[in-house]
DNA sequence: CGCTGTATTGACAACGTTCAACGGTTGTGG
DNA sequence: CCACAACCGTTGAACGTTGTCAATACAGCG
């Protein structure tokens, strides 16, 4: 499972822009690169957390499972950002399970290395909180949307989100470009797989958006951001 | 508003402990210490964000607003965490709305040093990710519990946490010593105080919890816990 | 060709919100 | 010192949204 590191997918990422030619080699250093078919789980919930991550090519999902044994979609990695970054929340083990979307490439450092790389390029240090921040923000943004807003509105943001993390256009609309079920929609949202179903054929039935299986294409942003808004 | 800062309520928190001597008198030069009666604002939501805080003592709310109007509450700021650092989130601007909950004091630095005090001093750097870290592990756990929970084990889980947060123990079981409303309660439950209302006091008719006008006591721990796992 | 995972749909029950009215406490001004 | 308003909390009843249960359909895959 370990390759050479492609410096060309790495060249580009912020982080390493950030780090500077030297600095990248330096923090390269204790890296290997990694790859994971569609399907393939990086690491698991609750197991020690003995690396950490960074996404350089391909989509993860990471999601946790609650004691009742309801598995809830936490977070959705794109190239980029670091992710098994348990030692940054203080933990020795991982809070969820990590699977690849599509065929992925990352590269991992082993977790003991993490006090040292992160005293030494503030570089890294910058990343991890712009990780953990834009989380944290979108954290926040759900417990608002769980807290006040009925199905369909939240429906209609998980929608959107995934549209601006994954979306390519496309002839009529928008498709989400890579296996969504109803039930990961329905994860994102707080809701059931059955009531995701309801609100995608009522909207399908206003041409707002066209679904398969596993599949979504978004007819109808404006609109979709409406319902979002709470206009309609 | 401003007065000396003060060496004693200082020298004890994790930041300036790990920071040492030199790093902590570093670090305070270009701080002020702020005091904040019960109910005062330290900023608004929207404002632009000029500087950024750590609470030494006392206790914050900080509370967004919807887009239709409703408020929720998004954390609960203790002594010894960072607040205000709409940096960390590549924001400029506050996401919420910071208020005294008890008479409290906090030390502010111009938003402008962020950049060279987190470069310069690893240890605000390592508290800065844990407190943002903090924030996002319990606002995963929220949105675990919005998402899957019904109304009455999320209260549960939210008077717990304030007991963990606030409690003072007590003749008779923990006191939450701050004013908390039920409004408050149900705006971290992601509810109505109407349904929180009933929930206490079906709860205190079975002898767990004893309320009262903006007091809360909880006389049996082990029996919220059991409700907020869902055993009951 | 049957199996498994995914999706659709209807009927029904339940939970929780909304609406409305009322009771109690605190604080204020005459 | 009392009356009054403002606020916080309680409670009942009705309604609506959403989850639950159940049956069916369909696609992909060995």
């Amino acid at each position: 499972m370990n390759t050479t590191i492609d410096r060309a997918l790495v060249q580009k990422l912020p982080l390493f822009v950030r780090a500077g030619d030297a600095g990248t080699e330096a923090i390269l250093a204790t890296a290997v690169s990694r790859r994971y078919g569609a399907g393939a789980k990086v690491f698991d919930q609750g197991q020690a957390a003995d690396q950490f991550f960074i996404l350089l090519h391909g989509c993860l999902r990471v999601s946790q499972t609650t004691s009742t044994g309801q598995p809830i979609i936490v977070r959705i990695v794109n190239p980029g950002e670091l992710f098994g970054i348990a030692k940054a929340l203080r933990r020795t083990d991982y809070p969820g399970t990590a699977t690849a979307v599509s065929e992925s490439i990352a590269l991992a450092w082993p977790m003991v290395a993490w006090d040292g790389l992160f005293e030494r390029h503030a570089a890294l240090a910058v990343t991890a909180m712009q990780t953990i921040g834009g989380q944290l923000q979108q954290a926040h943004a759900r417990i608002r949307e769980l807290a006040t807003e009925n199905v369909e509105r939240r429906v209609a943001h998980t929608v959107l989100r995934l549209v601006s993390q994954l979306g390519k256009p496309e002839a009529g609309g928008t498709r989400i470009d890579f296996p969504v079920s109803k039930q990961d929609i329905a994860e994102l949202s707080g809701t059931t797989l059955h009531t995701v179903s309801r609100v995608l054929t009522a909207w399908e039935g206003h041409g707002l958006v066209q679904g398969g299986r596993q599949k979504l294409l978004v007819r109808d942003l404006a609109r979709l951001q409406q319902i979002s808004d709470g206009i309609l």
